[in-house]
DNA sequence: CTATACACTTGATTATTATCAATGCGCCTT
DNA sequence: AAGGCGCATTGATAATAATCAAGTGTATAG
């Protein structure tokens, strides 16, 4: 009783995934409800990593509740983040040899875990679901051009206000209030800035009213049209 | 005759791209005899477009000679070179309803064109080298996250000291000295800076005696060891 | 209820980078 | 050889962002 109701929020989780990928191929749906057969969950506590630069790539991780972070840090002490992952997002997808950079807990969360073999082997009984499989790593390439175009092209300021759009389309389910599950410093490494750019960003949008602060992640956009012009 | 010859360079291109990823794979030899069947060549003059953003994605590019810069621009006159060409390099594999980027042909060159269409069914008779194609996508995308590290965490004059080595190791042929196909203002916009940032870093490079600049274009790495400490 | 810790904010200063403005250099044309 | 054109360099100044240094909550433990 209680695995058919896991089950059914796993394929909730994977269709959230690949569902418009693969929306309208042959075997769609067959090929994710045997997916979500040989998925697990697995649990982690805030700070914790599900895997780590240099790891061999066995998984793909779907969060299922709570939010994840891939980052990358040097010896010198930098960081880099790469993406924010929420509930149904992905990754894992497309490491070869080893991943080249870490996931991390940003909240206590659950994690769905799926083997890339096993998934390999039910690739080969949907051959229509496995040819538009590319179709998800080019999407996960397109992000993540979109984000070296902001980086390169645009101003810190513009750059957080890119970040604040983001967030509100990804967690703000209709609304314009989100909850940010990561720190200040999470977001400056993202955006490429330090931390107290990062802070002013925050009070500048605020004084200037397209935002309210109710605590330090409990935002609300006000105006979303100004906000898209001031990330442009 | 002349087209045998042309089937060896086109070989020897696809070998170049794909080789390394399906080393070792059954079919991989004969899938790149066959791709190189339906391989078409086309002769771009510079400044020509090879493909535009928002076109529909029909074919893979490689160029033979030559180089080409993948590229987005926005209303506003602002650029991002998201990725410099050279022979054996490979363009539009990921891409899905439209691409992302612009593919401008920086010299003269000759680029293979291959359908993916074509490609996709000649991959159904070869499902081993079908199974690892997702390994060149994977490189890309690993390549791309390099990038983004680097915009995020480095200033402009170690940008500009990664991206000589990378000329240097991609443009030198094992020497030390290469000729550079773009202007200043294209390594300005793959780099995130302006194009007098960009000449600065060129002027305080060669005065510190890392490098000598016998042209615009000619650069030779004269200390490597000492612009791999000046890139971190 | 107070102390403490931690994250965020704000202020002052410095460093980096962009912008504006000449100037220089090679190449092509005449 | 002179002029003009397209890039690149260099200089001066302004804008942007980093760094250093206090403060300000806010939550938690005692």
């Amino acid at each position: 009783m209680s695995l058919d109701i896991n089950k059914v929020v796993i394929k909730t989780s994977l269709t959230s995934c690949f569902g418009n990928h693969f929306k309208e191929v042959e075997g769609a749906s067959a090929f994710i409800d045997e997916l979500a057969e040989d998925a697990e969950e697995i649990s982690l506590a805030q700070g914790e990593y599900v895997f780590k630069e240099k790891d061999v790539p066995e998984y793909i991780y779907i969060p299922e509740s709570g939010s994840l972070m891939l980052e990358r840090s040097t010896a010198s002490g930098s960081r880099q983040v790469f993406a924010f992952l929420f509930t149904g997002n992905l990754a894992g997808l497309s490491e070869n040899v080893s991943y080249s950079f870490s996931a991390k807990a940003l909240t206590n969360c659950v994690v769905i875990r799926i083997s890339r073999q096993l998934m390999q082997d039910i690739f080969d009984k949907y051959p229509a679901v496995a040819k538009r499989y590319h179709d998800v790593t080019g999407h996960i390439l397109s992000l993540i051009l979109d984000q070296l175009f902001i980086m390169g092209q645009k101003s810190a300021h513009q750059r957080l206000g890119h970040f604040l759009l983001d967030m509100e389309h990804r967690l703000g389910r209709g609304t314009h209030k989100f909850f940010l599950p990561m720190s200040r410093q999470d977001i400056a490494d993202y955006l490429g800035m330090s931390l107290e750019t990062a802070s002013r960003g925050f009070s500048k949008l605020k004084k200037d009213g397209l935002i309210t602060i109710e605590s330090n992640y409990q935002i609300t956009v006000l105006d979303k049209e100004k906000l898209k012009v001031y990330a442009d």
